[in-house]
DNA sequence: CTAGGGTTAG
């Protein structure tokens, strides 16, 4: 660096009387109070601007007061020193306290050595101070310190980071102002980009730190394994594929290729924006792999819709004689839970407790979750009340949730009083929790009161909230009171709002209201195939045929999209899923001709099929299997046909149960005295002798 | 001296 040496000279001198100033200041500080918690630091322009680029050759903020309140050091004389007015309470000890006046006194310590002690000194002191940071003001008093004190732009650059690291991603800090800061660092070290990387990429906009990893590259600064990733947190936050293809390439060509924690990472990012096979990829072409490696891999494919994967990965590693920790067991759970897989839930919650994984309250949480979702409410009470470890609000939350989806609507609000009453203040998801056990168990009065009573309770109510109210009145017929409600709002409504009051009107054949709803769908730029198909059905219930034709020409023009239905069902720890109409399963026709022998049975005990429902609800290819060949009728068939008399079916629809299913399946479980538990997108039904426990209310 | 994997939702 071109500096002159006057200049340099300055600094030095500067430097020295800071270290004093810090460096023996312990003493003075010591037991004092915080003075000021006001902003006194001073804005970088003001230095950078006046300073020209060199440097500190302007006094410390503070400085003649410091002077003046602390008084001078014995035996360093009237020197100028540094005050940190809101850091005055903290307690800076230097590394060897004692030591450090007497080597800076003696006369026989060498000039040059003397610096020495008295910069370590220093760096000492302000990385203590920098520990002790609370608060942004406290940040700017140390960082404007270093650049007075000419320090900033390279001799304590190391400290500069760290407070620019402070500034960027802790939780008193300030990305904008960080951002303010760096830009005015001449040479911004590796340490410097990565700060504001990672910044970036826990901010609500992770795009920004793939802008600013891009400028990096064009920087002279080399990248290091940390840039990578960041920028890779990044990409998995804002979905970005192509930019994290791109880092991949980064780090192949800046020889990172063999960082396990970069490897997984870039595993966990694929995986995250839905590149499974990338993912599997990354992971079979690592040389070394640890549990997190695994874990990466076990969460990201449990989490995007491949549970099977995932627990066929977790068994691999049991076999494997690896030790799976708390976040593999909960990818595992996860898996179970999509699937309703009760047998491998419960080997896994065998291994939990075997592993003494079951004082972690996520996994408990998970626990419960899982036996919500596999259908037995009474084990995840079970565990709820067994707890070896304390309860958050999100274990009280599951648990109502896992009531509410069974219907149990007395247990959830009780749950939701015994939190009052044990102190726990119940939050959005509690009442939501309990709202949709009203809904599912149709206490509408109760729903209701809940609903209202929130807004007195501090709890403001979200769109879910509106969407369960609005269920719960359309569904009793209060079809007047919903939309009321939908219009009063003071958030914007969405279109599930809006579909959900359309449901209600086909229910009870409110064509007008109807009318209305679809309007705002249109509006809203609808493309779901149900919104039409509902509309269309409730022309149909009057025989209006023209506008019948009319929807189904806007659904064509439109080119709406439809959610194929599935099920699964599980026979000897082997999945088997089915579509609608599905011949692909190896044993299809044997299915589809006992399917055709429970109809014909089922018939006789007086099943009428509900050729209303069908109507025109799909497309013209699959009227041919409109009704008799659901994904959920094929799957129970199956599970007939091959499991024994006395195991409860379980099956598992990603759509909700139609009407029509809803009253086979009733008398499936009589005719051939079967439990049938199906659970669908909502809630569970549990069939038995002719009845279901959501009482024909879903 | 700072890196990777994680629980509830109409």
């Amino acid at each position: 660096m071109g500096r002159s040496p006057i200049v340099s000279v300055k600094v030095m001198l500067l430097t020295l009387t800071v270290v004093v100033a810090v460096g023996v200041v312990p003493l003075l500080v010591e037991g004092g109070r915080i003075l000021k918690e006001a902003d006194q630091a001073v804005h970088p322009q003001n230095f950078f601007g006046g300073m020209g680029g060199l440097g500190g050759v302007v006094p410390f903020p503070g400085a003649g007061a410091g002077a003046g309140g602390f008084g001078s050091t014995p035996g360093i004389g009237s020197s100028v020193f540094c005050t940190f007015p809101s850091l005055g309470c903290v307690r800076v000890q230097p590394t060897n306290p004692g030591a450090g006046a007497g080597q800076l006194n003696s006369r026989s310590t060498p000039r040059h050595q003397r610096r020495r002690v008295l910069r370590r000194m220093t760096a000492v002191c302000i990385s203590n101070l920098i520990q002790k940071c609370n608060s942004l003001s406290h940040i700017k008093q140390i960082q404007s310190h270093l650049i007075t004190a000419g320090l900033f732009q390279y001799s304590f650059s190391s400290h500069r980071t760290k407070l620019l690291e402070l500034t960027a991603i802790s939780f008193y800090g300030e990305l904008s102002y960080a951002t303010l800061i760096f830009n005015y660092i001449e040479h911004p070290l590796t340490n410097d980009w990565n700060a504001i990387i990672r910044g970036h990429a826990q901010s609500p906009t992770p795009q920004m730190a793939l802008t600013c990893f891009l400028d990096m590259l064009r920087a002279p600064q080399k990248i290091d394994a940390l840039t990578c990733s960041f920028a890779l947190k990044a990409c998995a936050r804002a979905l970005a594929k192509i930019e994290a293809d791109l880092i991949h390439c980064q780090v192949i060509r800046s020889g990172f290729k063999a960082d396990v924690l970069l490897q997984t990472t870039l595993l966990d990012v694929y995986a995250k924006v839905g590149e499974f096979g990338d993912a599997q990829k990354v992971f079979d072409e690592m040389a070394r792999r640890d549990i997190a490696s695994w874990n990466a891999l076990i969460c990201g494919m449990a989490q995007g819709s491949f549970p099977n994967e995932a627990l066929g990965l977790f068994y691999r590693i049991c076999g494997m004689g690896l030790r799976a920790n708390e976040i593999t067991v909960l990818g595992a759970l996860s898996a179970c839970s999509q699937m309703g897989a009760l047998k491998e839930g419960d080997k896994v919650w065998g291994y939990i407790k075997e592993r003494g994984l079951d004082t972690n309250v996520i996994v408990c949480n998970a626990v419960i979750d899982m036996y919500g979702k596999c259908g037995f409410v009474d084990k995840a009470y079970d565990v709820f009340r067994n707890m070896r470890c304390d309860k958050t609000i999100i274990t009280w939350n599951t648990m109502i949730m896992g009531f509410a989806m069974h219907g149990h609507a007395v247990e959830a609000i009780e749950l939701l009083e015994e939190m009052g009453r044990v102190g726990i203040r119940c939050d959005q998801l509690s009442y939501l929790g309990a709202l949709c056990a009203c809904n599912h168990a149709g206490l509408v009065e109760e729903g209701y009161q809940l609903f209202n009573s929130m807004e007195v309770k501090g709890v403001t109510r979200n769109i879910k909230h509106y969407g369960t109210v609005v269920d719960l009145l359309g569904r009793a017929g209060r079809l007047k009171e919903a939309y009321d409600i939908i219009n009063s709002m003071s958030i914007l409504p969405d279109t599930v709002l809006w579909q959900t009051l359309l449901g209600a009107c086909k229910t009870y054949g409110n064509v007008e209201m109807a009318e209305i709803a679809s309007r705002r769908l249109v509006e809203m730029g609808s493309d779901s195939c149900g919104d039409f198909v509902l509309l269309s059905n409730i022309y149909a219930t009057f025989g209006r045929w023209s506008d019948v034709g009319r929807v189904r020409e806007a659904m064509k023009i439109r080119d709406v999209k439809k959610v194929p239905g599935f099920s699964y069902t599980e026979v000897d720890g082997v999945l088997h899923k089915f579509v609608n109409g599905d011949q692909s399963h190896p044993s299809w026709q044997e299915i589809y001709a006992k399917l055709d022998e429970i109809m014909h049975k089922i018939r006789e005990h007086g099943y009428v099929p509900g050729t209303r429902f069908v109507l025109h609800d799909i497309g013209e290819e699959d009227k041919e299997y409109a009704l008799s060949y659901h994904s959920e009728k094929l799957a129970v068939a199956f599970a007939l046909l091959n499991t024994s008399q006395d195991t409860p079916i379980q099956v598992i629809k990603n759509l909700r149960i139609c009407v029509d299913c809803h009253a086979v399946i009733k008398f499936v479980s009589k005719v051939y005295n079967r439990e049938i538990i199906v659970r669908d997108r909502a809630r569970f039904h549990r069939f038995k002798e002719g009845a279901c426990s959501c009482r024909d209310y879903w």
